[in-house]
DNA sequence: ACAAAGATACTGAACGTTCAGTATGTCTCC
DNA sequence: GGAGACATACTGAACGTTCAGTATCTTTGT
């Protein structure tokens, strides 16, 4: 399974074959078969088995902190890490990418994962806002999409092309752009944010 | 060509076959092989002729300002123009993803594209940067890459799901956050909402 | 003015290959 | 010796590609 998420995540979905896995993980075609039903059974539990793991070992690693800040950063580390050790980051876009038009059942996983991501950096965000760390006249759900958005952006031109774009100075500088953002006293319109105000 | 364009954009090069894009074009597998040799001539055709030309008039409806915010909007606003009347924009994103590890050609090509954004973005933060409006440090060249990440990251998002994101209200907080994190002196000032040249 | 000659745009039917899926054989360990 | 864990050989369908043939325009010679 290792095998066909690596495999998956750089070739797509369609551009992977059986055997290909099969090689790559050092068997045959039969072996594949014997443990899962067809393609699609091997790649929804890729999907289940392992991105749905990541997902709740980064939600979890992040839930004990107080300070959203902080939960933020680590949130971004944990993308990090997913995005460079294993291919799991990879694996989501490119699949969900691929998945739009051609597969909505798998569709439909990634855009429940990508809601369950956004409502987490929202609760996150309105957590600062309850902290007074973060200004509050922003939307925690639109904050929580620009977040996503940018940790994506950056995977993106990352996997495009890794020697103009470093992964890790990228999102440094997104976590700075988005706390300039977030922090109070920046308020453009509405109501002034609280005090206590300091930039880390 | 427009047809295969837009097959290519939501179903991927290898998940569009060429009946399928014959059939929407209204013709034969046959007439598609005598206007192009291959799949893949006919995938770079669409790309040069195409995506360039929405690249060149991208860049060209931008040069013409002086005020360097202005542009920054008028940079998302063809973007989100090329994104919904036409599928340009999810064609680039779309092929770039899947070319990354199956047409190193294709990938190259496509690397070019996103240099020359980031270039062109780079030179409108130092614009911005040489008349005032925009803080001085700041790498222009990372914040060319976070100004495409977060208008790549909003696109990902809006395919996956237009029901939750909006790409019209998130690019324009986008712009309002980047506007945020760009503004000299600290966090002073937004961006108005939508509307004409503003005064920074 | 008009027909012969050729270019252009396309059709429909093949062909070769790839690949998901299946059926069956083989080995190993309890 | 039988069941689990594979390997091997094969099938059927889809797909990229080629090609002979056809219809419609365009040019040219008389």
């Amino acid at each position: 399974m290792a095998a066909a998420i690596d495999c998956f995540a750089r070739l797509g979905y369609q551009g992977t074959s059986i055997e290909r896995i099969a090689r790559a993980a050092g068997v045959t075609k039969g072996a594949v078969y014997y443990h899962f039903r067809d393609k699609e059974d091997l790649l929804f539990s890729a999907v289940k088995d392992r991105i749905g793991g990541f997902e709740k070992q980064v939600l979890e690693a992040v839930t004990v902190a107080g300070d959203a800040q902080a939960a933020l950063r680590r949130v971004v580390d944990a993308c990090f890490l997913h995005a460079t050790v294993s291919n799991h980051r990879r694996f989501i876009i490119t699949l969900m990418i691929e998945a739009l038009d051609t597969n909505p059942r798998l569709s439909a996983e990634f855009q429940r994962i990508l809601r369950r991501m956004r409502a987490f950096l929202a609760d996150l965000v309105r957590r600062g806002q309850g902290q007074g760390t973060m200004r509050t006249d922003i939307d925690p759900e639109m904050a929580a999409a620009l977040i996503a958005g940018a940790i994506i952006g950056a995977e993106v031109q990352h996997y495009q092309d890794r020697t103009e774009i470093d992964l890790r100075a990228t999102l440094d500088a997104t976590l700075e752009a988005l706390a300039a953002w977030l922090a109070p006293g920046g308020a453009t319109h509405g109501i002034a944010a609280s005090g206590g105000a300091k930039t880390w």
